[in-house]
DNA sequence: TCATTAAATTGTT
DNA sequence: AACAATTTAATGA
């Protein structure tokens, strides 16, 4: 089932914390602003829930405010490739929500989390008349791509270590999730379906990086201290 | 607030 | 996949 369908029937009122998740927001006039935050909804997603599936009409624009998505679409084999994961402050659909098509990706909850929407008319509205949410989404769409072509290249990798660096330093992103300091609440057996390795191997691979100084595991999420070591060394 | 218990997460085999 | 060890969250006095 689909979130859109389902949980965004009842919406109620961002509090200010959920609002200061959200990036752009902070690139809006104060009446584009007003109109934005009157539109949105709030739903909450359970672990392994689809907020959108391949094909689907897009009716919403999305973001996380809490918790971890992951991105993946399904090639013509049948399998299926992860692109990326979505932290807090992320947003997706965009591409999609512009042409007004259908999603090329599947976003499914990797945890409980919680994700606003905001309706495409909304989306629309705000593209005609505001020119900082243009900006802000076309920076999106830029960063967007870079992270595909790096998400073809991290799934050619067959160094479990590089494939977690590189995976990690993808989450770290900081313009598509800007907000996201260096801590990163995520689980090895979460980072461990996102990158498609056993946990086990996440495990080590963490043990290693870490040895390494790029990283700090932690109970429940890691620390990173070397983003441009887990971008580039060959571990 | 503190102590106890249950649940979640990690590190290893 | 299974286990024990560790950390956090929940409960109730």
């Amino acid at each position: 089932m689909s979130l859109e369908a389902s949980l965004f029937q009842r919406r109620r009122p961002l509090t200010t914390a959920e609002l200061e998740v959200i990036p752009w927001l902070k690139r809006l006039l104060p009446h584009e602003r007003e109109r934005a935050v009157e539109d949105l909804k709030i739903a909450n997603a359970q672990p392994g829930d689809f907020v959108c599936r391949t094909g689907r009409p897009a009716t919403y624009w999305f973001g996380v405010i809490e918790g971890l998505l992951k991105m993946s679409a399904d090639n013509a084999e049948g399998q299926t490739m992860t692109f990326t994961g979505v932290p807090p402050g992320g947003w997706f659909g965009e591409g999609t929500a512009l042409k007004r098509e259908g999603y090329r990706y599947n976003i499914q909850a990797l945890r409980k989390s919680m994700v606003a929407g905001l309706h495409v008319d909304t989306f629309h509205w705000l593209l005609d008349h505001s020119i900082g949410f243009n900006r802000f989404v076309m920076n999106q769409l830029n960063e967007r791509l870079g992270q595909f072509i790096a998400a073809r290249e991290i799934d050619r990798m067959n160094n479990p270590n590089i494939r977690v660096a590189r995976s990690l330093a993808a989450l770290f992103n900081p313009v598509l999730y800007p907000g996201l300091g260096t801590v990163l609440r995520i689980t090895q057996q979460e980072l461990a379906y996102l990158v498609g390795l056993s946990r086990q191997r996440v495990n080590e691979a963490l043990t290693t990086l870490a040895a390494q100084g790029a990283i700090q595991v932690e109970y429940g999420g890691l620390r990173v201290t070397d983003l441009q070591a887990l971008r580039s060394a060959p571990f």
